[in-house]
DNA sequence: GATGAATGAGATTTCATTCAT
DNA sequence: TATGAATGAAATCTCATTCAT
């Protein structure tokens, strides 16, 4: 049974750098196989088929990066000091996620999305977890007054999201990778609590 | 003449609406032309092949997008309050252009990427266009005062923009959409001039 | 009326250019077209269809060659000496008429064998067309007495045919081709005449 | 890998009779799949594409005839008759390869040629390969005394060949080919060595 | 369990031919 | 008479999936 399980890990891990590689459509089942030295008959054995492949090496992308955004307590942030801290803690292990494996961004970003509609609705699903995770933070941080009232938690949440992702991305191009997230997760933090305005009268 | 052209319009939107129902791979030159009620061959007679069109509807899209962002000036913004109304003139601009036709942002964001990689370099070549549009505004605003000194303009630019086209893709998925783009443009805003913090002593 | 044969003419002969740069399946009607500056569809205003013009280009090909062999009397000839004037006369006019226009050799080595059941029949007739000219030489020469006996006439006047094409294809692929042409008669005439041999004593 | 090979050779053989019968431009895949009840993927797993496997099919036949030329040692011929005797039997081989399959006679002649410009190629070359080969005898016999001096040898082989295989396009039409065969065979050598003159005083 | 040969649905693309203008 | 837009038959080729060994 252990050995089942190596095996299916096995395929998994080829089929995640085929589809990083090539892209769903291109990547061949074939190919797959032939990295492993295996008959592509076999294949068979551990998957039902192409899209049942794909699905499990999207769902084990999505949990490593649940196991990341999750790690934290939403609630147990006190002051903006420590929230600061907690987006640098969470955002360097995020961005580490994804430098340590290239293809995690590639596929992400580039071949997943219209694959397939089910596909496509899991991504949904996914970014909208961890919408509500910050959400959940910042709504924290208004209870606790170092956020400000009023504020729109939900999309504000979603525009944070939607900078650390693009982070993400912006990452995986980049030269100088370790520097350039520092650089990032600066300027998301200071999108998040101080704004680029020089703070003189803003009504 | 004015007829090829309208014909080539005809079948590029046509085929517009394909690849964003069904993405590239699925769509069928067969069905571009049934729907049009002419022979598949006719489709050869305006387009080389199936990625010269799809490159050609992208083509399109990308115009859109430039003719919007690239309608202001940034060095003309004097003040904090001009910049925010500029930020929300071109947001309510590009965000109406995409609400006004759902495909773009299904083909941008789903459909587009992983194509081919020469579309992901220019998709790429685009982003980095806008982004250097931001840069732009943002240098202003330091220079002209109402911007903090020292900010890293380049990685804020880069993530003003994802949060905008976050909001794109937000505002596709949302019920009303018109409500939600105001607070997108809000909450865009927010982050960009004063971030989310009291304000209270921040390092 | 005069209008109509000469756009015929024109069109057989870009027609005739098309076949032997391209060969028959991969000439396009609509290049042919293209080339004298007339509409695609005004092609079948002169003839049926692909093959109808294939065949007119052939019979041509067919007739000039056909006026060149049939210049000359067999049954004119007494002596030997006359013969080989009359070989070099025939052969030299023949190759002329092929160095002349390249694309005849082209197509009738290349291009023409294999495009029709038909049209191999056609040239396997004007073949033999030929044989039995030369079949007729033969037996005017055995019958003047400065061709020896007991020849088989219908083999050898194949055989003497075969080397005069093999000599006009050779002709279309060699440089210095007037030298080329002087060896090819002079190499044809030694073997029809008198053979390769020293002479002595061959049974 | 026996079985792979044979089924190999068992499509080459199919396709050999495709090609011989309808060419190749209208020879199908499917049609060749269908004759040895497969499906016509199969087809796929053993050549590249369609080109690909006529090409192999050329392959064969070269090397067949190849084998039949080079069969013999050029220079070890000391006298006319051991020539004479040579021809005859080169001859026969030669004719008898063709006669065995009447495929390699349509191919060669009217299939193959023009298909592509490099399988052009090829045939010229293998064409002057022999026509190298005959050189050869010719100046061995010439070296040795038993053909005269000052000949064309070069010109004069590519003209014995031309009649060689003028005579087996010949015989796969002709009716009593065994007698075609010896007829043809009497004919060349007779041209090669006496010619059909009388002998009498030819400058 | 493993294999890989066989399959055939399915998609793209070409271009001779037609026919309305 | 000339045109060229439209047509669709036809052919190649790919590759996920099946299944006998």
């Amino acid at each position: 049974m252990e050995k089942a399980t190596d095996k299916r890990q096995e395929i998994l891990d080829a089929a995640k750098a085929a589809f990083a590689e090539r892209g769903f459509a291109r990547a061949r089942i074939e190919d797959i196989a032939r990295k492993l030295s295996m008959g592509h008959g076999t294949f068979y054995r551990y998957f039902n088929n192409k899209l049942d492949i794909f699905f499990s090496v999207m769902d084990g992308i999505f949990a490593d990066i649940a196991r990341v955004v999750a790690d934290e307590d939403p609630t147990s942030t006190e002051t903006l000091e420590e929230y600061r801290d907690q987006i640098f803690r969470v955002g360097r292990r995020l961005y580490k996620l994804f430098l340590a494996d290239e293809r995690l961004a590639q596929i992400i970003f580039y071949e997943a999305p219209g694959v397939d509609p089910d596909l496509d609705r899991r991504m949904d699903e996914m970014n909208a977890a961890i919408n509500r995770y910050t959400e959940a933070y910042i709504e924290n941080g208004i209870r606790k007054g170092f956020l400000r009232r009023g504020l729109d938690a939900r999309i504000l949440a979603k525009a944070v999201n939607a900078m650390i992702f693009g982070g993400i991305r912006d990452l995986s191009a980049s030269r100088d990778r370790e520097r350039t997230a520092e650089r990032w997760l600066t300027a998301v933090c200071t999108l998040m609590l101080e704004g680029m305005g020089t703070g003189r009268a803003v009504a």
